[in-house]
DNA sequence: CCCAACATGAACAGATCGGTTAATGTTTTC
DNA sequence: GAAAACATTAACCGATCTGTTCATGTTGGG
């Protein structure tokens, strides 16, 4: 039972509930389309809902490691780094197989708040947006909490939008707002 | 099998959907949450997507309807009536038993583009959106479309982070947000 | 009052759900 | 090279899924 095979698993799985959906992807699926019996699955998860939580830890790690490390490179200062976000969305949008957030999917299958599946998913958009109030601070916001909340209200209406919204642009659209909402918010 | 009865059944499947889910309710569950026995279930709705079709069109038909007259009774001018949306929003976001919107969690769990159940919750965007460009239009905004596109950004940014953010009050933040972009837009 | 039309409940399909068991490889270790 | 440890497979478990069948009410019209 190597560390990497229950890795190389989630991963898989990862995009195997992407596709799918929680409830409707089987671990008879799973099994199948990550290559291993469904015995073996069990051997590294005990339920179904343990691999769950190990994709969502997964993809949170990703998710974050991978936005913001393209503000980082977008933006140089903190403001330009908070605008950078959209941009970094626009691309996330226009992959292929681009099927909305995989957290706000999770909650809308799981829930009730203390759902443990739940509860991952908020930590997510917590982590999220702790990072946004510091880079808010940073960039010389009067009110950095409130700036970063509402940064990231026009994220999350981008994401679902971009899912069930006629095809226009989202991302550019809320990097036009986000713009508005920055200069009544003290950042130069 | 009278038209009424069909609609109270439809009803009630409503609020049976909004609080377990669609794949999670069965429709076993759903005959006896309505109170009625699952052959009647299906002398009404020839499939479970038959039925949860007719639960989107009742919901569109009453969230519409309920927003439309709350923003009209909060706001006398256009531009009123436009943050008005989000004093509604602020509304139902405090009632108890809030779990997010019927039509992004339908699409999350149907999330072909192409599923009837996915373009119905797509069509229910879209008729909120030509209302919010025909206000923004009245509102004498430069470029209408857009400034409701990212109204609807914030709308939808609120109503997901109302069900899986922290506890705060998205509705007021996406208030200020929503100001902040109508000054921008040419809207007195 | 009788018969047709409709509504109902219970039982049943066949498939799939999450999860387990027991028997069979396949390694690793001494 | 034998024995212990681990991985895998296929078959199975009871529950539940969507949807159907059939036998029994119940009702309203002539």
């Amino acid at each position: 039972m190597s560390a990497s095979k229950r890795d190389e698993l989630v991963q898989k799985a990862l995009g195997v509930f992407y596709r799918n959906g929680f409830h409707a992807a089987g671990m008879d699926l799973l099994a199948a389309e990550t290559g291993v019996s469904k015995t073996s699955m069990y051997k590294h998860f005990r339920t179904k809902e343990e691999l769950i939580l190990a994709v969502l830890r997964l993809r949170d790690e990703q998710f974050r490691n991978w936005l913001y490390r393209r503000m980082d490179e977008i933006g140089d200062s903190p403001a330009e780094k908070l605008l950078g976000m959209f941009d970094a969305m626009g691309e996330w949008f226009a992959e292929k197989g681009y099927r909305g957030c995989m957290f706000i999917k999770a909650s809308a299958e799981y829930q009730d708040r203390d759902d443990p599946i739940h509860a991952q998913s908020a930590e997510h958009k917590r982590l999220l947006f702790n990072h946004m109030r510091d880079l808010a601070q940073d960039a010389g916001a009067s009110e950095p909490e409130k700036l970063a909340r509402q940064l990231l209200l026009l994220k999350e209406g981008a994401i679902v939008t971009a899912h069930l919204g006629h095809t226009d642009d989202p991302a550019s659209d809320a990097k036009m707002a986000a713009s508005a909402i920055l200069k009544v918010s003290g950042v130069k």
